[in-house]
DNA sequence: CTAATATGATACATAGTTGTCTCATATTCT
DNA sequence: AGAATATGAGACAACTATGTATCATATTAG
């Protein structure tokens, strides 16, 4: 968003906007900004007028739903918990947050910005899993990065199946946690 | 391919096209006919001779990665054998062919033979789990969908792994396994 | 070798997308 | 109420991808 600059954007568009890009995105990849205009209920005007390229559009949504996924998993970052507590409130709040995921794994990740927010939420993964190791709540023997693999996974596989109303989101929480904890042990 | 009527394709034409299409698709959903064309070292009429349309060229690299999988599961299909041991043989064969894999979550699937064939993988996997089990291999109270999905999703991730050269196919497909059977007991 | 034909290169028309600009209207702020 | 300004609608040009047609060349088959 370069170009705030010259024109204020109002917070209701700037939603609407972001909301129905992610929305579009995640149902095809192949979307225009003139799709994007109409299911935000915005004029196609609008969005060239805050955001200066269709990259500029989807970099600042990718900043977006990578910051929205480390507040969520921050916010489950209480030090002196378990590991395994951790992990499941790591996996309740991400969960929900299935679309944001999945916006960041179909868009390639440009910026510096944004690659060391990746690499920060890679570290905590990676972090957390030797942790659970330490605490020998999973194996020592899994590589680290085949259990952090596993994790990104199971939070999308646990998103679909909430979407696709198989599982309330708790019981998938459930589910994924169980399926890592035994899966890596 | 609706218009080998008019033309023969060579078959190393073909493969090539075909070979540099999955290529690119899994490198970037915003691949062109050009793209594909010069990728397969080939002139962009060429594919315009035998395929009528990009949806065209699409349908047909799904149809062909779908009977690759297939195949490749069918050929692990031996009744006698415990389920244990043939969900190890379909994960070692369907693993490297992860390319083919990925072309089919990508792409949306339209055309009924598709379908069915989608369907008939769908229902091999879900008898598989239902084996396992009533072998009791894995645990009764998974949600057979539950199961289904962190199979077709393991062999995602196993893939991957092979991908970035950090497990070799054997060591991913152990891993695989290993995960599925404790994760799901 | 020779005929048939699949391919490569090029030019061309068409359609769709992107991005800019302008002006009237609607919204917000004071 | 009145001023400032964000938005919507539309016209416009530039660019790109798609798809067609043609002809010379390379490949294959008989």
């Amino acid at each position: 968003m370069s170009k705030e600059s010259r024109h204020a954007i109002r917070p209701r568009t700037l939603e609407a906007i972001l909301d129905a890009a992610i929305r579009l995105f995640n149902a095809d990849s192949g979307v225009t900004m003139t799709d994007i205009a109409k299911a935000a209920g915005v004029g196609r005007a609008t969005l060239h007028r805050h955001f200066q390229d269709k990259d500029d559009l989807i970099q600042t949504l990718s900043a977006r739903c990578m910051e929205e996924m480390n507040a969520a998993v921050r916010a489950t970052d209480i030090p002196d918990e378990p590991a395994v507590k951790r992990l499941h409130a790591m996996l309740k709040s991400a969960i929900p947050l299935g679309d944001r995921f999945a916006f960041l794994s179909f868009e390639r990740m440009e910026g510096e910005d944004l690659q060391s927010d990746y690499e920060e939420q890679l570290d905590w993964t990676t972090a957390l899993i030797e942790q659970l190791k330490t605490e020998q709540a999973i194996a020592t023997d899994v590589p680290t990065s085949w259990a952090v693999a596993q994790v990104d996974q199971v939070i999308w596989t646990a998103w679909t199946a909430v979407w696709n109303s198989e599982l309330t989101p708790d019981e998938a929480a459930n589910l994924a946690l169980r399926t890592l904890l035994n899966g890596l042990s």
